[in-house]
DNA sequence: TAGATATTTAGACAAATATCTAAATATATG
DNA sequence: CATATATTTAGATATTTGTCTAAATATCTA
């Protein structure tokens, strides 16, 4: 669950995910929208995807990346709970 | 707005969140929620009021702290337009 | 199989971060 | 004013992080 706040505070990876909520993007469409090199992409990308928020397929030569909802349904419940006042527990 | 994300990337300073969610304590007593020294608190205390996500109010020695909900319900929409589909624009 | 394309892995490095100790500041009170 | 208490600021240090280049892996196709 920390993870996910770790992979959240880097903005390039906030600018995948984004990216990503339009539609699904291989490696090298999503690096295409940045001025770093691609093993950066790929290093964000994986702790994007050990976080949980995105998942990927390979189809031939490409890895498709695309965003798993079920991570963000768990961060708004973490946001709801400062809002309603309820109890969390967290690790 | 990254800032709330990079305050948030920390498990001590969530930590300092769900304290003040309950209600608002002065930095002696958040302190002694955890094993890290004064000054320790003292810095996480200044990223998370530069974030926006605490204030501070001096009341004679103490220097009270407590949440402010404004920026959490900004956090709520970013993640609301990944749930919806809809669109949205950060720096 | 050889070569081209897509992507990742490995290793190095500079910048950012969390922590500490020591010192400074602010407030209250005898 | 002098001392005690609460908190922050300053400066040092070890760890983490984001980035790079070079090399490795995987897949496709001629």
């Amino acid at each position: 669950m920390g993870d996910v706040f770790k992979a959240l505070s880097d903005p390039t990876r906030r600018k995948i995910l984004e990216l990503l909520q339009e539609r699904p993007l291989n490696a090298g469409e999503i690096a295409d929208y940045f001025q770093i090199t691609k093993p950066s992409i790929s290093h964000h990308l994986v702790i994007l995807k050990n976080s949980g928020l995105i998942i990927d397929e390979r189809r031939g030569q490409n890895i498709i990346y695309s965003i798993d909802m079920t991570v963000f349904q768990e961060m708004m419940k973490w946001f709801m709970n400062f809002l309603e006042g309820g109890d969390n527990d967290e690790e």
